[in-house]
DNA sequence: GTCTATAGCTTGATAGAC
DNA sequence: GTCTATCAAGCTATAGAC
């Protein structure tokens, strides 16, 4: 076997949570036994995590963060970077790793990594912002503002079952993040 | 003893999440072995979460939905509401029950008792937003926005170590929420 | 590189002394 | 009403056959 196909283990963490996700349900997603998952990841849980975590930061960069800095304008930049949160998101039907993961002790481990994403992703959406004409400032405080709209838009269509609340937040990015 | 304190078992939900949340980690919270949580809680875990559902649901309506039905002015009345969120969620160190207890599988136990709860916060910010002057349909959309940035706000601080994003967001309420 | 088998521990929950 | 003691089941992780 090549290398193994991540997205079954981010499924697992992102509905279960760190702490509720455990190696039986790992093992079963990705069609291995449990001992078997200790050649790929001799960490352990920890490592399957990080796993996961680095596998989303490469998504992020090439679908979003990298759009959202091209030489194109900014509307159709932000219009390619909301595909590759909407279809990440699975149209909100998906959880966010960075929400799941900053519960509990084990939460810890992971910090480093969900902050360096944030701020990645944040940044992107600052340039896009100011590109348009907002000033820097503006632009800073427009995108920390989207961010929180997304993650928000999550919880409330996770909580609720209804999805539309996320697609309709995604919808109204561009008016509420360009100029 | 008298009738036993939640808020002890609600910070460990909250921050441990549903599966992260042990029975010895609740009994040492409360000064209690395990054995004796059974005493108080014959249901076990989930009899346990749903106790601290209703604890919530009581200080919401109390301290969110009660205010923001008054006859003061709206203003004040979003005021008080946003004094009560601010302490529930200890300016965004606590993490939120709605977010906590949808993961994994035990989610399902509890959406009915957190949709209601969810339908009357947005409901009671409707109506304040209403008597502001906005439009029924309008008040509504931005009771549900206003709902959202809250919840994106817990997220965000708390991935991010950073309380004041939580701050800056009921700061900035009565702008988006009153006409 | 995947498996079976198992070690050692923690979990949620119960029984019964006091 | 709280405790100690205990249970079966699940957990993470390891050892070693193939």
């Amino acid at each position: 076997m090549a290398t193994l196909d991540l997205s079954p283990i981010s499924d697992v963490f992102r509905h279960q949570g760190y702490n509720g996700a455990s190696l039986s349900m790992i093992a079963e997603a990705v069609g291995l036994k449990r001992a078997s998952l200790y050649h790929r990841f001799p960490g352990g849980k920890q490592e399957m995590a990080e796993a996961v975590l680095a596998d989303v930061r490469e998504y992020f960069l090439i679908n979003v963060v990298g759009p959202l800095h091209s030489n194109e304008s900014p509307a159709d930049r932000l219009i390619q970077a909301i595909d590759g949160i909407r279809i990440f998101y699975r149209d909100g039907r998906k959880s966010c790793l960075i929400d799941v993961l900053s519960l509990g002790e084990p939460a810890a481990l992971f910090r480093p990594y969900i902050s360096e994403l944030i701020a990645a992703w944040t940044d992107a959406m600052t340039v896009v912002s100011r590109d348009s004409g907002h000033t820097e400032v503006r632009a800073r405080q427009l995108a920390e503002e989207s961010l929180i709209r997304i993650q928000g838009a999550l919880v409330v269509s996770r909580s609720m079952m209804a999805s539309d609340v996320f697609t309709r937040v995604l919808d109204s990015l561009p008016d509420h993040l360009l100029a």
